[in-house]
DNA sequence: ACATCTCCTGTTATGAGATAACATAACCTG
DNA sequence: CAGGTTATGTTATCTCATAACAGGAGATGT
């Protein structure tokens, strides 16, 4: 894995969330846990807490290595079962080309995701799936469909110039 | 990774290729790679054939511990070339979200991809990709994509009854 | 023929990513 | 507070993939 080693561009494009902002954002997903019944316990919020602070997709073991606010790492199970928690609630999604997650920059409860991923910069940008033509092939081939992502690999906007 | 552990349902729907259809599309491949100035060298032959000899995704120790015809295993780097290559030339795919290996069953040299993946009984099927609405969104975000594949998980015609 | 370049292979070792299994603790519900 | 359920802590291990380097095989030019 590269993830920007080879770009010069800088990836300030989409800041981490900060501060009050961040909050906010740690905020609304406890109230949609509270809503559904399930529980953004310590672990789980701090995952997420690191995934949101991160302008770049966060491998598993980096994830880890942040997990401590002393520096001591977690255990990778913690970790593990806490991304297994914030993909099934929405919170985040695991990039497969990656092996690397970003937390939910669109909208809650969704198993759809698309990505824009730059091998140059390693950004990665979520944008919002039209899956129309695909799902229909799917139904076409007898398939019932629970969940879809998309990777797309390229070059963007600012590592192009 | 489970594979097809909890599903009843045969999986004779894509049975893989034996005698004279293998041979057939050995050939093809060597013509392509003739036609190329590539070489489809033994070791990259022998994974082809590994992959077109199958009816379902292949994961790479899989292919590691069927490479050689007495039993003996290759050494992983010798099927991960093998696959780099076949990927490359757009021989096969890898499906991220299973870390597993399929002959190409559509075109040649496309970056792109489509899949519908059985969750139960682990068949992946390739479909011809529609990526109009995807292209365009990039597009429109600045991005210049190289390679773009979908995953979608759910369940087949078989295994819904 | 043979020098040389490039591409491919063989081999050893190790790095990166993820989970099994089991014990313990926290939370609910009655 | 008993008993079920869900989440965590911990150890060990498993699966997946690549770095690094030596050697072989094919092409090309002279």
């Amino acid at each position: 894995m590269n993830m920007g080693a080879e770009c010069h561009h800088a990836d300030g494009a989409h800041p981490g969330l900060r501060g009050h902002a961040l909050s906010h954002a740690l905020g609304a997903a406890e109230s949609r846990c509270a809503a559904t019944q399930e529980r953004l316990t310590a672990p789980r919020r701090r995952v997420l807490e690191l995934l949101l602070e991160s302008n770049a997709p966060q491998k598993a073991y980096d994830l880890i290595a942040a997990f401590g606010a002393q520096g001591e790492p977690a255990k990778p199970p913690t970790v593990y079962r806490a991304l297994e928690f914030l993909e099934r609630l929405g919170f985040a999604h695991r990039i497969e080309s990656l092996n690397a997650y970003v937390p939910c920059r669109i909208d809650g409860q969704s198993h759809r995701a698309a990505f824009l991923i730059c091998d140059c910069c390693g950004a990665a940008e979520e944008f919002e799936p039209d899956f129309t033509a695909q799902l229909a092939a799917a139904r076409t081939a007898g398939y019932e469909v629970a969940s879809i992502t998309l990777e797309a690999r390229g070059r963007c906007a600012a590592c192009r110039t």
